[in-house]
RNA sequence: UCCUCGGUAGCUCAAUUGGCAGAGCGCUCGGCUGUUAACCGAACGGUUGUAGGUUCGAGUCCUACCCGAGGAGCCA
């Protein structure tokens, strides 16, 4: 007899097999009773009647959700079950019963509840389905890279100093010293662009800000690439094949579970058709300001406006040549207009935010230095990044795409908790 | 950090002008041979977030604090 897995179910109909999991619902009508088995794959329903076997009948009666069992049985097509075919259940071995009942209703219950008991929530409904589509996002990251000869490297999370210097950052005890969690690993991997040409790395990253939105975590996945001789046009190409790149494979792998979460595939494939739109951050003032908000030439967007935004392309648009003051040191200029830098966000459609932040970077030592004191930086913190412009500096440029966002977006879920198994929230350190 | 809303049974929520603490779901028991968050019946279930105050009387009004949710700012 073969164990097999819920996905696997639809090829095994008419044989015998064995499904290991944990039981989801059970429901019953008099001399049947219709177990809802799932085992991290899908769901399926399994069926015994009295009749056919009374002790396993009184063995199934005393099942509580969140047992876990061992079944064997029969698969059988049949369109009165959920997904058209059901296990005819000969035989239950109870690994473990749960002595009180499963916290997690198959009701509505509130995100404070939810989050309290995130360790069992993750067990149930779509929250399966959006940490299966988590999965092939990661995949796809690391797909994409390796077909486009990129290599896999890795960013330090302790840290001696802050990357942009205006956020709020981590500190801890370093054996005395003061140390920060990495809000970025992008310095680290200009440094190993420099040694390998093309790189990536994906990894957590920290920022203590009090935010408190549903597109905002303290702890949160980033993947990070940066490359040698790319300008700031190569890497948005690069940024918008990798979205791109992500979506398809989602839709391809994930077929079931976008489907579960009722995502319109159709919509999601329209909208990361190539290329991107691209508007310049004056063009984007304007437009918002013709659209009646309030916002002048030298104001970051906020919330609305980049919902606006994100509503008037509906696809994800790229913001371009913003104001060298609202952003870090280590962008380049644009050469014909200083007071812009070779920067682009890509905002979401649909009101998820900012996907990916990149620029081209300054390259050259003097003007590095320039930005380090009119951002008012302590240059000896930045040394050993100074020498990669000392040593065989070249035009470079690099992003980061926030993970828990797209995954949200993927998913159309309306807040990014969902979207990592345990997010890390300015209330949030347990479970 | 700021703004708004909330905290009543394990969960989700009611409770009229300040006047007997209530329902659905879950758990338990009973019924039902095709259920789809099953359904029907019964039972169980309470220091109304905490501390103080006003009052004959507070879930309800006042003060402070704690906790949660939504949003802003900041960001990915």
């Amino acid at each position: 007899m073969t164990t097999i897995t819920v996905e696997e179910a639809a090829r095994f109909i008419g044989e015998e097999i064995i499904l290991r999991g944990w039981v989801y619902n059970k429901r019953s009508s008099g001399k049947i009773i219709f177990l809802q088995i799932r085992d991290g794959t899908g769901v399926v329903q399994g069926v015994i009647t009295q009749s056919d076997s009374p002790s396993l009948f009184v063995t199934a009666d005393k099942l509580s959700r969140e047992s876990s069992v061992v079944v064997e049985g029969t698969l059988q097509a049949d369109s009165r079950a959920p997904g058209g075919c059901e296990l005819k259940i000969e035989q239950i071995q109870i690994i473990q019963q749960p002595s009180e009942p499963f916290p997690i209703e198959l009701k509505a219950q509130s995100p404070g509840f939810l989050m309290d008991h995130r360790h069992l929530w993750i067990r149930t409904g779509r929250q399966v389905p959006i940490l299966r589509i988590r999965d092939s996002v990661f995949r796809a990251i690391r797909d994409f890279f390796h077909e486009h000869g990129f290599i896999a490297t890795e960013a330090p999370i302790l840290t001696g100093a802050s990357v942009e210097g205006t956020t709020t950052l981590f500190d801890i005890d370093y054996f005395g010293t003061k140390a920060y969690l990495a809000q970025s690993g992008q310095l680290y991997l200009e440094a190993t662009a420099m040694a390998l040409g093309k790189v990536y790395w994906i990894g957590p990253v920290f920022r203590a800000e009090r935010s408190k939105t549903r597109k905002h975590l303290t702890e949160f996945w980033m993947a990070e690439a940066e490359t040698a001789f790319y300008d700031h046009n190569d890497n948005m190409r690069l940024q918008e094949e990798l979205v791109a790149y992500i979506v398809e494979t989602v839709i391809d792998e994930r077929g079931q579970e976008l489907d579960y979460l009722k995502r319109d595939t159709a919509l999601l494939r329209e909208q990361v058709s190539l290329p991107f739109p691209r508007v310049t951050y004056d063009e984007a003032i304007t437009m918002l300001q013709d659209s009646g908000h309030k916002i002048s030439s030298g104001d970051d967007f906020g919330a609305p406006q980049e919902a606006a935004l994100g509503d008037r392309f509906r696809k994800p648009v790229f913001v371009e040549y913003f104001p060298a003051s609202m952003k870090p040191f280590y962008m380049k200029h644009v050469p014909e207009k200083p007071s812009r830098v070779l920067a682009a966000d890509l905002i979401a459609p649909e009101g998820y935010g900012e996907l990916i932040g990149g620029s081209q970077r300054v390259d050259t030592l003097n003007e590095l230095e320039k930005q380090l004191d009119e951002k008012k930086l302590p240059r000896e913190a930045y040394e050993w990044y100074l020498d990669l412009r000392r040593y065989g500096s070249v035009p470079h440029s690099g992003f980061g795409l926030g993970i828990a966002r797209t995954i949200a977006w993927i998913c159309g879920i309306h807040h990014i908790r969902e979207a990592i198994p345990f997010a890390r929230q300015i209330n949030r350190l347990y479970p």
